[in-house]
DNA sequence: CTCGGTGCAAAGCTTTTGCATCCGC
DNA sequence: GCGGATGCAAAAGCTTTGCACCGAG
């Protein structure tokens, strides 16, 4: 298993490479964004990434950690999902095994599968409408059993 | 087919069903925005659905047509979708074919399609995970092919 | 040196809330 | 008549924008 830092080294040469194909600015505030969300497990949105940033004493703004997620999406390092809530969480999209999410609706606790079957799915309905399917989003709604579902587990575990 | 009278009728007492059995009361407001919602074809969001009942002169206040909406959607007359954009879409959904969407991610056309092993993979995943699952969420991305995607489609068509 | 990127604060938009009034039960 | 529901407007949240300054190329 790769290390974390290994896997940061890797991530930061693909964003390096995209940015440079873009022709922008590698500036320390979009690499520092870029390490703050590897080093983050599960999810997170905006407002925990920009906290957690200044409880660090790093010196950013909420224009530039919105402006360089929509470049690490661009460049899919990261994912951003708009599950029922109305803010916005994101994660870290490299070097994970491309999943899919389960929620329960009684305690909002977030579980993650993967099926291989969805692919298949996506090359039907692809070949049939005559698209390039790029990604998906599949999302599950249930409540889990067997009680303990009352207490609120973390949402982003 | 059913005619859309016949439809109306049936979602109506399915409301008010579901309004009894929560003693919730049976307000003209809250027919008024189902009505005016099973007359819509396609996606909607609240803005575009309060402004067209402001057309019609109807006295409804956008509390309203959030507290209803939430109603329907507790009682599944009606889907909310969280698509890319900051805005949350509606869709009617009664006698209407479960189906799941694909998103041109260049001209942001919404395609609809069904396909029915979806169902087996959330039976599975139920199993594995110990959920009951109620209802899931599928949304492909992708670009479609063949150039005339460079226009801008409606994106609610 | 240039001009893209940043920080900050203000503005924009969608959604929620407080409160007086209204009306279904 | 009581208490839930409504309308209105104000407030709350998340995200975007304007602008002056900074610093990567």
């Amino acid at each position: 298993m790769k290390s974390k830092v290994a896997t940061y080294k890797k991530v930061k040469q693909l964003f390096t490479s995209y940015l440079d194909s873009k022709s922008l600015r590698k500036t320390p505030e979009r690499y520092a964004i870029l390490e703050e969300i590897y080093a983050w497990s599960g999810h997170f949105d905006v407002e925990e990434l920009y906290g957690n940033m200044k409880d660090k004493n790093y010196r950013v703004s909420r224009a530039t950690v919105y402006n360089t997620l929509d470049l690490l999406l661009a460049c899919d390092l990261v994912t951003k999902h708009r599950f029922g809530k109305n803010v916005a969480q994101y994660e870290k999209s490299f070097a994970c095994k491309q999943h899919d999410h389960l929620i329960c609706t009684n305690c909002h606790k977030v579980l993650e599968f993967c099926d291989p079957r969805i692919q298949n799915i996506q090359k039907t309905v692809g070949n049939i409408l005559n698209f390039n399917i790029f990604h998906h989003s599949l999302v599950l709604y249930g409540s889990c059993n067997k009680g303990n579902c009352e207490n609120r587990f973390l949402e982003n575990q």
